[in-house]
DNA sequence: CGGATAAAAGACACAAGCATCTTTTTTAAT
DNA sequence: ATTAAAAAAGATGCTTGTGTCTTTTATCCG
């Protein structure tokens, strides 16, 4: 709808990562493009971009892989809009009106801004831990199960 | 954000023939393109459909050009979200996950349902007539002002 | 130890697909 | 014949996806 593709794979694969750290073992990107049925390129990149961010750590090497660190659960969803989808189309008119704002607004301006700041909300205010605590046994399945 | 500039050139360029219609006027492809801002040829692919889609008349030759009919003011934002962006975008899952439903949902899923129908609401009760209706003096301005 | 090997992330470059925008040609009304 | 809409084909740019190479590092073997 409004938020891409990569922004749905960047918050299954901290998911993922976040899920398989409670069985206490790091895990590889080959692992995760599988799982999630997911581009494994693409998927690199989006992995990459989180560990530089910060939202995951990663090594190098045999045993290596991608795990969970300290602000991964505190991560909020709108930090992953922000390095995917960016935050400035939340801002932009639905018109594509440049002049447009409360003391000029076009004719959907207020139902948007509306609109906008409900959907900001949520994502400010939910974190990854937050989708982690919310009771669902098949949690795996919903984040894996595309086809 | 969310809704494409098709989307927009579509309402902007409704209401500009809406509102030179009150002129008692018919508008041509070239006017519109010029006061809105807009790509002449692909406003065309979008005024066109809407002809097509009886949201607005046309005729062609001298002294041609496109106008407003009965269909004009009752036509529903949600009528033009529809054949510029579609609507099935609204229904599919945020994460890009086939089988996300309320009985199997995706973590983001009844955040994102509450959303979309909101926005479905607020689309499908307003008309063109709605908001041509709302007073707002610099309405031309508001409607053609990109620069 | 210490170098060789293998396993993993990371970087680079390019190809496909789609939305957007432009140019040109065709059709039709007066 | 002139004017304007309609159609079609081409160009651009961004998102998505792929293939290949490089760098890093744990382990194995001497």
């Amino acid at each position: 709808m409004f938020l891409s593709k990569s922004f749905g794979y960047a918050l299954r694969g901290v998911l993922y990562v976040a899920l398989v750290d409670k069985e206490g073992r790091k895990v590889q990107l080959d692992e995760i493009a599988e799982k999630l049925s997911v581009p494994r390129h693409f998927l690199a990149k989006i992995m990459k971009t989180m560990v530089k961010e910060d939202i995951l750590s990663s090594t190098k090497g045999p045993y290596g892989g991608f795990f969970k660190n300290d602000q991964t659960l505190k991560t909020r969803i709108i930090h992953l809009v922000k390095i995917t989808d960016g935050i400035e189309q939340f801002n932009t008119c639905v018109l594509s009106l440049r002049k447009c704002n409360s003391k000029n607004p076009c004719p959907l301006h207020f139902q948007m801004l509306r609109l906008r700041d409900d959907m900001l909300a949520e994502f400010s205010a939910k974190t990854i831990g937050d989708l982690l605590d919310e009771k669902n046994p098949d949690f795996i399945k919903s984040i894996s199960a595309i086809a």
